[in-house]
RNA sequence: GGAGAGCUGGCUGAGUGGUCGAAAGCGGCGGUCUUGAAAACCGUUAUAGCCUCCGGGCUAUCGGGGGUUCGAAUCCCUCGCUCUCCGCCA
């Protein structure tokens, strides 16, 4: 969420960056609600200051052995209206939150303005796009042919969008896991395994509720979230900290299941491997300084993207238009491999400041080495990868005119194995 | 799942209804001393909100949330977490 003080000073602002992302949104609300606290925040620190005179005057007399019941008696209607405001209070403040949390993060000026996926920009093109003179087929035949991911029996034992990976298709699954995560720690970044369902706290600090409810798995009894990315997990590790200056940038990778819903979305992309409910995926986050923090982007960006190229697989960076970024993003980029079998570019990695929108939200802070106040921190995510849509491609770029499957160089060491078929 | 004990500032740890935002110690920061350092001594050391004639004033915060009371770290309810014992278990 944004800064009140900052939304009151800066409207214009705050209403353009929505306008460009498509939202509607109305201050007044925020602003009359906000009005409001204040005036009850006002009174009511007068007659509680007032209530904490009188108590120690009180105390003071029963000390003495005197009488109070005179002062007590004159009390009552201070405490009673302290017991009204306070309970206004409540109602505006849960209201006003309520509101801030409907207001979007500000697009970064470097974002092209746009409405729709056609209006993002390419910025960065790898690799060469393959014309092979056969034939390339889709994954899911190849898959299916090797018997290496197993769609039916996934069907079968949980639903659609849950499948088993089989032999060599697991090991290649688990070797695409540890090559994302060495190639993390290579870069810095401290590996963790943090847990795969979060409460309720959680699942509001990174912003997937309220408004993105539907996208999750909700173990009801306990009111627990099946977290649909890492970076839930991973965010929140610090949620209501301090940092030290001296520590930043904190950078972690973690592996971890990924649970999504993905309701409404039925009929696309629904074949082999472009749409799951359960997927892995290596997930970066950053912490860092404020002034710091589209430097660090860029270097994030890079970080998903050499795994790309050390896989040899042609992809491209698409610098995200306001209307496509999403609620909580000031910047994003997405990367999109060529899958030649389909030949189509798909998603593998998003990667995104969200300079202190969910720092606030979650109150996470650095004390400055100056011994100054603490600040927000800037948080920032991206995949690094997830794996289903590498392996699709993967497994299309690299088939062979013979149908078999090549591992590529610097897999083998983690597959131990150089073909497939 | 059952029984019990806890949760206090960066840390350790006092405090069971009346100036307690909270003793003391440790740590941190500043200073004196020293060629420098250590030791010693002195001082300082939370966060947030509201108001401000920008000097400051007020309010809240002792795991979270409610309640009792003129007044709550202290009493009650509730939730969470930690520890011990029992049961179960990869």
């Amino acid at each position: 969420m944004l800064d009140l003080k900052f939304l009151r000073e800066n409207r214009e602002v705050v209403i353009k960056g929505a306008e460009a992302k498509g939202i509607d949104i109305n201050l007044d609300p925020i602003i009359e609600a906000d009005d409001r606290r204040k005036a009850l925040i006002q009174e009511g620190d007068n007659l509680k200051s007032r209530r904490n005179q009188v108590s120690a005057q009180v105390g003071k007399l029963k000390k003495e052995g005197k009488d109070a019941s005179s002062v007590i008696a004159e009390m009552e209607s201070v405490k009673t209206r302290i017991q009204e405001i306070d309970s206004e209070m409540r109602e505006v403040e849960k209201n006003l939150t309520a509101l801030l949390l409907t207001i979007p993060n500000i697009p970064h000026t470097s974002v092209p303005i746009g409405k729709t996926p056609a209006d993002n920009k390419e910025i960065f093109r790898w690799g060469e796009i393959i014309k092979p003179d056969f034939p390339m087929k889709p994954h899911w035949d190849l898959t299916d042919k090797f018997e290496i991911v197993d769609f039916s029996r996934g069907s079968k034992v949980t639903g659609a969008g849950f499948p088993f990976y089989v032999g060599k298709g697991a090991l290649l699954e688990r070797a695409l896991i540890n090559f994302f995560l060495d190639h993390a720690g290579q870069r810095g970044y401290k590996e963790i395994a943090p847990p795969i369902i979060v409460n309720e706290d959680s699942a509001r600090g990174t912003g997937q509720i309220p408004d993105k409810e539907d996208l999750m798995y909700v173990v009801e009894r306990d009111q627990f979230y099946m977290i649909p990315t890492a970076e839930v997990s991973v965010t929140n590790f610090h949620r209501d900290e301090n940092l030290n200056e001296s520590d930043l940038p904190v950078k972690y990778a973690a592996y971890t299941p990924c649970f999504r819903r993905e309701a409404g979305s039925y009929g696309k992309d629904v074949r082999g491997l472009n749409r799951l409910h359960q997927f892995d995926k290596v997930e970066l986050v950053k912490f860092v300084h404020p002034l710091k923090s589209y430097d660090e982007l860029e270097l994030l960006r890079e970080d998903a993207e050499r795994v790309l190229q050390l896989l040899g697989l042609p992809y491209h960076t698409l610098l995200m238009c306001t209307g496509d970024m999403g609620f909580t993003q000031a910047k994003k980029y997405d990367l999109e491999v060529w899958a030649p079998g389909q030949q189509k570019w798909l998603e593998v990695s998003s990667c995104s400041n969200f300079e202190s929108f969910q720092a606030r939200r979650m109150n996470i802070k650095f004390r400055p080495d100056n011994g100054g106040k603490p600040e927000f921190v800037h948080t920032l995510n991206g995949s690094g990868l997830a794996l289903p849509r590498v392996v699709a491609a993967l497994i299309e770029h690299y088939q062979t005119p013979e149908g078999k499957i090549i591992i590529p160089k610097v897999l083998q060491q983690y597959t131990k194995f150089e073909v497939i078929g």
